[in-house]
DNA sequence: TATTGTTATACTCTATAACTATA
DNA sequence: TATAGTTATAGAGTATAACAATA
């Protein structure tokens, strides 16, 4: 079939974005984890007693989506939440959720790394700093 | 806030994704087309008399979800189909439809040269084979 | 037996509006 | 007055299973 598509970047970006996702989260089920919980997890770690609020700001996901999202990882017993005030509440990772975080940020630079290798040599380097303009 | 996950080109490669389809998405709204609308008028275009599952397995579309997506563009008057058999249709754009497509593809021609600009001149050229790598 | 087109349906993800309580 | 957390809900987008008709 004529296909002029895959000659735009932005179309060849949806589907490598689709495609290298699609593939990220197959390996990230084991650990019954979704992307997002892992980008979740592994900001909490870095950014102990980091509000619902600010997560959502940085992730670029609206605060209400944030609500069940923080819940399925407390009740998975990932999380644990500690009033800062009267209204926020600072975000921490479990011992469990320590543990978990590992394991995912463990898959996911292998993942990375695998997923760079499939780029050929002299383009490699020029990907994250192109993609980076793309959205920063 | 401490965010490591910018560095990740998977992560970036979501985001840029997602952020340059937003723009595209709003840039065909005037022509009230969907990004995949556009993509399929442009291979109808391409491939007069294209099946609809052959549409749907070059864009990675199921079968069943051509079903509404073809019938809109054959309710604006986008598209038309012709028996090619007793169970297969050829689909082709009507005069609109190829007014139309022209239309989407000078909205995405330029949103694609502008897109290309925000990328660093070092890094540009090297952004659509690297992408290209990743999902073919 | 495989494929085309189709229906129905469920599930995920996201967007929006509204409400309360507090800073 | 702005912000944090929450609830409820609606809309996309996508996935799955099943079916009839035809190649």
């Amino acid at each position: 079939m004529r296909d002029p598509l895959p000659d735009f970047p932005g179309y060849s970006l949806r589907r490598a974005a689709n495609a290298t996702a699609a593939e990220l989260s197959l390996r990230l089920a084991p650990l019954e984890l979704r992307q997002v919980d892992a980008s979740v997890l592994i900001l909490i770690g870095e950014n102990p007693d980091v509000t619902a609020s600010a997560l959502g700001r940085q992730l670029d996901i609206q605060r209400a989506n944030m609500v069940p999202l923080l819940k399925r990882l407390e009740d998975a017993g990932l999380i644990e939440r500690n009033p800062l005030d009267g209204k926020s509440q600072g975000l921490a990772l479990t011992a469990t959720g320590k543990d978990k975080c590992k394991q995912a940020q463990a898959i996911i630079e292998k993942f990375e790394a695998e997923m760079l290798e499939r780029v050929p040599e002299p383009h490699r380097q020029h990907l994250l700093p192109a993609l980076y303009a793309l959205w920063q």
